[in-house]
DNA sequence: CGTCTTTGACCGGCGC
DNA sequence: GCGCCGGTCAAAGACG
């Protein structure tokens, strides 16, 4: 049965519609804003606490042999290593609905308060993602708005489907690296591996302020003169921020110190409130 | 012409 | 040392 709608009810909805995507993109920027706000606080606290300003040179892995000039290295206090925690089996929760994460407006008692003192090392914080895909798209790719440079693939001996490689295009300045291959257990998910965080300016450039390098909080999904490619991009925009917002949550829940932080929190306001 | 894929070679770590 | 294995290099090709 097909309900049929008049123009104003099909205008009204429309509306409607806009403007829960209206909020829900506000939402997202400001998840966004905080979640970067917290990382640099995070990162400024870690390089503090092990060395004072010593985050100056650090060629990645090797000298790599480019035959032109390579020598500009960025100043961002972000060191290569190897931080491969907890396997972090996978009960991946697919299309979960993110919803507003205000209580990082806590995120400065959180980190003052309590610190595993011990492990000093920052690394490149590595995140994983799972994106669906069909299982006839053998592309092996996960659109996240930045630009890759593919350098391998490998088949690797767990599983059947390969692994590949990518490099940021925005060599070698920019360390970040992904491994993109297809679950094991469901070949229709694509398991994607962040390591390193970008020292440039985001996918998409909406200028503005420097300190947030997402800038995708002006949503105009005007498809009523739209057609089918504003849609479409807005369906791919829309899985990319999914993409990055896995990319937060993974980073930020691989982080020891953060979960311990957040742990102590969580407890410490228990406890407060069950002594009222 | 520049940029990005492809793909086997190559390398380093690890277990034996 | 030797072989396995995951990760990377780099020459050659594809594509615009």
């Amino acid at each position: 049965m097909v309900m049929i709608k008049s123009a104003s009810e099909l205008r009204e909805e429309l509306n409607r519609v806009n403007s829960e995507n209206k909020k829900l993109t506000e939402m997202l920027a400001t998840v966004y804003e905080n979640y970067y706000a917290l990382q640099h606080h995070l990162e400024k606290l870690q390089s503090r606490r092990q060395s004072p300003e010593t985050d100056q040179i650090e060629q990645p892995t090797k000298r790599r042999k480019q035959d032109s000039d390579e020598s500009l290295s960025l100043p961002n206090g972000l060191s290569s290593g190897r931080n491969e925690n907890s396997s972090s089996n996978e009960a991946h929760h697919h299309h979960h609905h993110h919803h507003q994460k205000q209580q990082y407006e806590q995120k400065n008692q959180l980190i003052s308060c309590k610190r595993p003192v011990t492990d000093s090392f920052n690394k490149a914080q590595v995140s994983t993602v799972y994106v669906p895909a069909v299982s006839s798209d053998t592309s092996l790719t996960v659109k996240d708005g930045y630009q890759w440079r593919k350098y391998g693939q490998k088949v690797t001996r767990d599983n059947p489907s390969p692994r590949a490689y990518f490099r940021c295009s925005f060599a070698p300045s920019c360390p970040v690296k992904k491994k993109v291959q297809r679950s094991a257990e469901d070949p229709s998910i694509l398991v994607a591996t962040y390591e390193g965080t970008h020292n440039h300016l985001g996918p998409n450039a909406s200028e503005g302020d420097a300190t947030s390098q997402v800038g995708s909080r002006t949503v105009t999904l005007d498809m009523v003169h739209g057609g089918h490619s504003l849609a479409l991009e807005k369906n791919e925009r829309e899985t990319m921020q999914d993409v990055l917002v896995q990319q937060m949550a993974s980073s930020l829940t691989k982080d020891s110190k953060f979960t311990a932080a957040l742990a102590a929190a969580i407890s410490g306001r228990l406890m407060e409130q069950s002594r009222t």
